[in-house]
DNA sequence: TTGAAAGCGCTACCAC
DNA sequence: GTGGTAGCGCTTTCAA
């Protein structure tokens, strides 16, 4: 342990009071005089006295904790990052802390001892997700969780994954597109996202009168099965857009693309279903920001609310994101 | 709080035994008969025991907690995810929680209590880093800190980024490049690791009679910056590689020399400094696989160790990283 | 407005 | 081999 262990028995002796009011003056529940308050105060900051967490913990039977969970099959993407420090900031201003949960779990568990947990994009089968969801503790997932016994989540904050879909679909054709392809993918290779794009794309399709155009390659494909998909979307010559999950995969079709000799944001428009503003580079893309910071954020807003105050039912919240387009009319062609 | 709050006393009730058995044949502290050790065992299990952490740390004196701190400047490289997730294990392994530090640290600074904290890439004016030296807890740091009080840091963990700029430079050397030009970040810009690789390529260039065609920008460079980067190393017509700081500008600058008519692999060759092998997916770039999940985990090793025996002065270790080449050779031409 | 005492669940130290 | 007791630092309840 840290601290140089100046507890509240060391303030109370310094000054002559007993450990009761210098709690009570520390928290400020209003018990004490205002004059004493400020006293004790001061001598706390002077004596550099930090409240000691086990201590509260084991009286007050809380954690002051949060645990994350991020599944492994996820943790390459850069959406991930910025969402874990969204949840970072979030826990830490109500003053919770946030636990990472590894996948290889301690022998005890460790993190099972927390107020509550965010879960985002995992499938239910998921191993630690089973030991979360016997744990008692408030789970919020982000994201729907295809699987999870509804009465074990207490909120929900979710995507409109297949609205969003189509409405960079109507982007692209608002820039010309009128053949948009799709390189979706895998269905349940992680939450139910694969899904809800694939819908949103077919459902748009079907509205909009455009023959589907569809092929699945894994979240992270390898360049051969990249280079097979980008084949067989183009096998239709009438293709003059591509939208790709998410916008590493994007950035990668759309170097294959330059390769092939196509001439992206000219000949062909791209577009990508999960990103974020400051990972997005490529002038070229027309994507979804994911805000995944601020939907870290609100995960938390919507764990802390369902600690503090346990709904009957769960609570279901929708993460507003956005679409960027493509930049690359305003640019200079070559500026990318 | 979680836990269906079943306590050692529960079980020593239950099985007509004192607590202080109980506890002693849970954590098989070799006092107690081996009988009666099964008996409670089978006892905690069925009753779903978890001891409780808040009580344990306060008679121990220990918070079982570890904190990394990644800080904000580099959260969107893509290489501190898998270095997270290797602290994450590595920490798990050793029964210690991990905690996320957060730029805004919470009215107590939560994070205060742990045993051990690892700083990855930070400046030493970061006023995060600052609270971190208060805190009177072992320090490993991953990567060397300029500015960083010597006498704070029990441990640290480096890469080898000048001799491996190097050993990548040769690997391009004998792949028949002759002229490399390095597009470096910007000095400064965060830890040593941008001063000891333009070291590096400097050195090198001495070595190999070589002439310097070295330009800077940020670490993550707009477009503009990118791109005017690439026309200032390759005004000098000579010019047949070129070696970016991490993967993610190499990948862009792949894309846009492409698009400029540059044949990757072919009339150029491109190198990384800053890479994963997961993260990697060009089959035209020679990068440095950081193993950053290995990073991670050795960082908790030897905080870990550092915790368990203080050591006098500082320990400083090395991590091994290792060269992915260009694997556009074997491939055939296209198939990336 | 303040204090005394109890006790959260655990481990340490002493007895037997 | 096992049990009793004290006490970690804090909050809570009751008393003054």
């Amino acid at each position: 342990m840290a601290q140089g262990s100046v507890t509240i028995i060391d303030l109370a002796a310094g000054l002559g009071l007993s450990k009761t009011t210098v709690a009570d003056a520390l928290k400020g529940s209003g018990r004490v005089s205002e004059s004493t308050r400020r006293r004790v105060q001061q001598a706390a900051q002077e004596m550099r006295y930090v409240s000691n967490r086990a201590a509260r913990q084991l009286r007050t039977n809380s954690t002051e904790a949060l645990a994350l969970y991020i599944p492994p099959h996820v943790r390459n993407m850069s959406f991930y990052m910025p969402f874990a420090f969204g949840v970072a900031d979030g826990a830490s201003r109500y003053n919770y802390d946030l636990t990472l949960i590894a996948q290889r779990a301690g022998s005890t568990a460790s993190w099972s001892q927390v107020d509550g947990v965010i879960i985002i994009d995992a499938v239910a089968d998921d191993p630690v997700v089973k030991s979360l969801i016997d744990l008692n503790v408030p789970i919020v997932t982000a994201g729907h969780i295809a699987g999870f016994p509804e009465d074990r989540v207490a909120g929900i904050i979710e995507i409109e994954h297949k609205r969003m879909c189509a409405a960079v679909l109507d982007e692209l054709k608002s820039r010309g597109a009128s053949r948009p392809a799709f390189i979706a993918p895998t269905p349940g290779a992680a939450d139910s996202w694969s899904e809800q794009v694939r819908d949103g794309y077919l459902s748009w399709c079907a509205a909009n009168g455009v023959p589907v155009n569809m092929v699945t390659i894994p979240v992270i494909p390898t360049n051969e099965e990249l280079e097979a998909a980008l084949a067989s979307v183009l096998s239709d010559v009438e293709t003059d857009a591509i939208l790709f999950g998410w916008h590493d995969v994007a950035n990668r079709g759309e170097l294959q693309l330059e390769r092939m000799g196509h001439r992206v944001g000219k000949s062909i428009l791209l577009g990508a279903l999960a990103s974020s503003e400051e990972n997005l580079h490529s002038a070229y893309l027309t994507v979804l920001d994911l805000r995944p910071r601020e939907f870290g954020d609100a995960a938390v807003e919507l764990l802390h609310e369902v600690i503090q105050n346990p709904p009957s039912g769960t609570i279901h919240r929708l993460h507003e994101v956005k679409i960027v387009a493509d930049r690359s009319v305003k640019n200079q062609p070559g500026s990318a």
